[in-house]
Formats: C-alpha cells, structure tokens, sequence
DNA sequence: GTTAGCACTCCTCTCGAACGAGTGCTAAAC
DNA sequence: GTTTAGCACTCGTTCGAGAGGAGTGCTAAC
C-alpha cells in the first residue's frame, strides 16, 4: 500500500535511525543520495507516513523515528540479508572449525559468540529432549536417608539431584529397583519416559520392591526440572551500552528479567520455527517493550531441536542480526547431528 | 591515637555517610544529639580529621566523606554488632527452618537471601571438596568414540564430562578400568585422588589395560574444572540501585567483571578465615575500587569450606552485613554437617 | 508533482544571578 | 585552655532568560 518513494523513504529513516539512535530529519536523509528529492519533498512524504502509523514525531521540531509499525514493515518487507560482513563470516567460520566435544557446549559457546558479535544479550535454548533417550538411570546413596539419582541421556547430557530416600528401604531394594528401572527404560525417549515409568515398570516394581510409591514419586521427581538448566545466557550487560538504556532504572528492569530462568524459557520457547522477529509490546513484557527478539530454531533430522534468540532495543540492527542467526541455526544442523547420528 | 571525641565524630559521620550518601556537615553531625558539641567544635575535629586521613572533601564547601582510611578505622574500631535486627533475625529463622536436600542447594539459596536482604551483590563460594571423597565414578559410551564421565562425592556433587575416547578402546576395557578405579579409589578423599591414582591404580591398569596413557589423561581432566562450578552469584543488578553507581559506565565495569567466574573466584577464594573486610582499593581490582567486599569463611568439622561474600559500595552498611555473615556463617556449620557426618 | 522560502516550534546550551550548605577564622565566653 | 557564636567566604546547585539551531509545515512559485 506504500509508494515505491515511500517505502525508500522510510528505508532510509529506519537505516539511519539505527545507526544513530537520534531522530532522523527530511534534510539528512536527502543528503544521503540513496533518495534523490529534495528536503520539502521527503518532509511531505515523512508527513504522510506519520499519519499512517509507521512514524513518529518525539516533539515538533525533531526528526522521525520509527514506529513499532514501522519496524515491522521495514522488517517484512525492506531489509535485505543473506551474505555475511566479511568480519562476521570469519567468525563464524572460526567458530564451526572449533572441536567441541559435547552438544551443550556448542550451544553455550554459540551464544556467546552471538553476543560478542552483536553486542546485544543472546538468550540459546539448549537443544530439546525430543529424539533423546535414557542412557543410564542410577541411584547412589549418600546416607542412610538420602541418595543422588542420575540420569544420562544418549546425548551425554548428564541430570543429577540429590533425593530424600523413604524410611527402611534396603540397598538391595534400590538395587534392584535401578537395575529395572535400566533394564526396562533404557533407550526409551525421554518424553515417553514418564508415561513408559507407569505402564512398563509398575507392576514388576510393585511385586518386588516395597516403598514403591515413595520411590516411584523419586524418579518422577528427578525427571522433571531438566528444562532449566538448558537456558544460557550471554551479554546481558551489553544493554547497559546502549543509549536509549542509559538511565539506570529501565535498564535494572530489563537485567532483572533476564535473571528470571523461567520467564526467559517462556519467552524463547515460545518462538515459532525459523525466523521470528518479535518487535516492542510483541513480546508481552512490560520490561522489553523497548526491545526487540530475533529468534531462529535450530533442527536435528529436520524437527526444530532448540531456539537461539537475540535481545536488543527496538533500534536493532535486523539484517545483520537476522542473517547471523540464518547462517548460525542452518549450520549447527550438521554439527549437532553428529552426536544423535 | 584518636581522642575519644574524634572517634565519636568519626562514628557519626561515617554512620550518617552510609545511610545519606550525601557529604556530611558539622550541623548535621551536632543536631544528631549522639555528640553534644557545638558545630564549630566538630569543624575543628573534623579538620583535624581530615589532616590525618580519615576524611575527604570533595570541594571547599561541602562536608565530609570516609576515607578509605576512614572506612577502615571505622571497622577495625568502631562498629558494633551483634544481635540482628528483629526482622533479618526473623528472615534467618525461615532460611534454617527450610528443608534443602543438598549442601549446594543450601549455598546458593544462602546467596539468595543474603542479597535480598541487603540489597548488595552476594558471592559464594561452595563448599570445598577439602574431607570430601569419591563415592563412584563411571564412563558410559555414547557412541564409537565419545563417553561420558560422571564423578559422585560422597556428599551428593555430581560432575560430569563428555570426553573423546582414543581409538580402538573395546567396551570390556573400559569397563575393566572403571572397575579398577572404583574398588581402588571409593572413600578417596578429592583432593588425594590425583597422587593416589597414578601410585595405587597405575601398575595393575597398565597390565589390563591398553591405552592406558589416553584413559589416565582423561581421568584427570574430570577431576580438573571442578572449581568453576561452585561460584554462585547474586543480587548483581542490586547494584543498579546504589547511588554511587547510577553511572552507567561504572555500572558495566563491575558488572562485567562479575561475569567472569575465574576472577570471582580468585577473589573470594583468596579469604582469610573468619570475617574479612576488603576496602576500596584492598581489594587489587580496578573496577571495585569503589567497592568492599566482606567475607566469612563457613566450617565443617573446625576445617573452613567456603566463602560467603558480600560485594557493595565502599559506603556500605558493614555493621549489618557483618553481623549477618557472622550469624549465617556460624549457623551454617550444623546444617552442611548433616552431609558430612 | 516538485521544490524554494520562510515563519514557527521547541529542544538544548550557556550564562549569570540567587541561593544555600558548609567551611575556616576570629574573638568572645566559659 | 577549651568551647562556641559570629561572620565572611567558597563553591556547587538551581532557575530563568536568551541565543542558537535543528527541523517542521505551509505557501507559493517552478
């Protein structure tokens, strides 16, 4: 619905706003040479685009910044990515030629790469349980009272909890309750685990081994609680270097928030797959309604696995970041694969 | 060397310095009731005071601040603590009265709550694996070439690590091996484990195993690395809200420099058993020459295991912190004895 | 349809005056 | 000798006025 010269225009507005994070005039943009009017023309047309939503006037005598609008459609419709800065394209090659040795440790190191690249704050979630089985159950106990229950996955993902063991259960039960427990579950998918613990184990358990719900409540227990540990977090204090956060409150709001495990897993595991880029009051936080999140899912056999997100102000740059995170999640495929061959 | 009028002076202004952060003036010293002299009697003290270093002015016309010096007289010397307030004795009281089901579960909610209660930054140092031992150690393959090496303390610590396995290792080997370290190492103390598994495994894993230089070297990389881990952090946006700190370029200094695990570490672990206070410049840090840093050591068994730290402005409220980290620290022993008994 | 010109708005910076908090010194009081 | 009242002085802070400037919106000419 917006002109040819419209939409060059508010390219040129969103571009220069990112760069400069002050409010863009009719005369700087006409300066650029990118758009060949005049300052009176473009004031028309920014005048327009005012009235439309997708500007925004600080006060009378400044320039135009975008509005959230106007975001989304510079995002829809105007940005171009694909080819990476010759800078970023060596990093990331440096980073694909690392040998890292465990699945998280990717992820980890990806997101701090991300971080330091973009100076914005990465949020990655870990790759997801979906195609990951048992490995090994175990139960060691400590005391008389209590035991540490251990699970390992196929994919070298290690979960350990230290539990309080019912009264008057011998060693020999726990014994053989994990060795069940291992004989029947192992290899079995983790989301199956649970309903596979009743249906599989149970009525063995319950003939052989006393306590059985105390016990069964254990494992149950140590299964849950492993999303957790699967959110990382990178640059968090590279929102203290941009200008629109230099005041001390907004941005103890924004840290705050990222100190919340759980509102951060809601928040990226709630992307959609491929690229999202969910901008201002999009992400339904009072506390970011100033920034914006790219998130792009990774796969593994082509089932979206994990999320990485990146976590900037509104005034972001999205074809670098966008293009970044296209290139990263497609590369990882191969990587991870090589541990869920 | 002080007279008692001065030190009383000193008293007053540090105390009234902590609570403002605003210089103090003789007028306000003297309508403080606490010192019954005149506001021209305390300006000549207070100018004495500061010939020998125990105050600054930040300019001709304005009160008094602590010097470092100050700070330190001030600890050293004056303060008194003891008794908590009601309400942080109350808060204590919830804290021990929890049930935690692990010592570092019992470590990081302490960070909690101490930030929460004083709004200041909290370090913690878990505990040390100083009379700590193994309790198991296992290798679980996951595919051709890679394996999983968990280590259990016998005080429910798991470790874990995801290692490349040389080539041609058969699974019985492996087995053999973990068989070997288990009979010959369990109820090892930790930091033992190292000497004793050249001296007491080496020989008899030599005769069973090939391979064996590989295998050794990743035993030992487990134990490596075990430290990072046991750093927990807290409240570090609580230093937003300090007034010193409302530069945002202050801010990221400090902020950054609590990222960095290796540095925490080497600061907190470099505590003198008991209380320690840290001022300004102590502290051998750039970026925390505004701060202090108190630390109390927690024992078990009269053997110290680690640190709690509390990281604020230099115009922190010592008197309450020390007092807390006293309580907790002390009260703490009892409770991490369950685990070690 | 495009652009030059111009009045107007409003933010920002700067300067000086008024203010006030606090000092240091002196001289008087205790 | 010690303490204190008094007073001149310093210096940061606040406030308002004025200048400057960036940018707009409108009008009229091209």
């Amino acid at each position: 619905m917006l002109t040819e010269r419209q939409r060059m225009i508010l390219n040129a507005i969103v571009d220069d706003y990112i760069r400069s994070a002050e409010p863009v005039g009719s005369r700087s943009i006409s300066k650029r040479g990118e758009v060949t009017y005049s300052p009176a023309t473009i004031r028309n047309e920014m005048s327009d685009l005012e009235e439309l939503g997708f500007l925004e006037q600080p006060h009378t005598s400044a320039g135009r910044i975008p509005s959230h609008k106007g975001y989304r459609y510079y995002v829809d419709h105007l940005i171009q990515f694909g080819t990476l800065q010759p800078y970023d394209s060596m990093q990331m090659k440096h980073f694909f030629a690392e040998k890292l040795t465990a699945t998280e440790q990717v992820i980890q190191h990806a997101a701090t790469i991300l971080a330091n690249m973009t100076n914005y704050t990465s949020i990655v979630l870990g790759p997801e349980m979906f195609n990951t089985s048992l490995r090994h159950f175990q139960l060691l106990p400590l005391t008389e009272t209590t035991a540490v229950a251990i699970i390992v996955t196929n994919t070298g993902h290690v979960e350990n909890k230290t539990v309080t063991l019912p009264e008057g259960v011998s060693p020999s039960e726990l014994e053989q309750m994990v060795h069940l427990l291992n004989h029947k579950l192992a290899g079995v998918p983790l989301y199956k685990l649970k309903s596979q613990l009743f249906s599989e184990v149970g009525d063995e358990m319950k003939r052989h081994v006393n306590h059985y719900e105390e016990l069964m409540g254990i494992v149950e227990n140590v299964l849950e609680g492993e999303s957790e540990n699967r959110v990382f977090l990178s640059g968090a204090t590279n929102m203290l270097t941009q200008p629109e956060f230099k005041d001390v409150d907004k941005v103890k709001t924004i840290l705050d928030l990222l100190d919340e495990t759980p509102t951060l897993l809601k928040m990226i595991s709630s992307a959609q797959n491929g690229i999202q880029v969910r901008i201002g009051t999009e992400n339904n936080h009072q506390a970011i309604n100033n920034c914006s999140l790219i998130t792009a899912t990774y796969s593994i056999e082509g089932q979206a696995v994990g999320t990485i997100g990146i976590l900037g102000p509104t005034r972001m740059e999205y074809g670098k970041v966008i293009g970044l995170l296209d290139f990263l999640s497609k590369n990882l495929t191969p990587v991870l694969e090589r541990w869920y061959k």
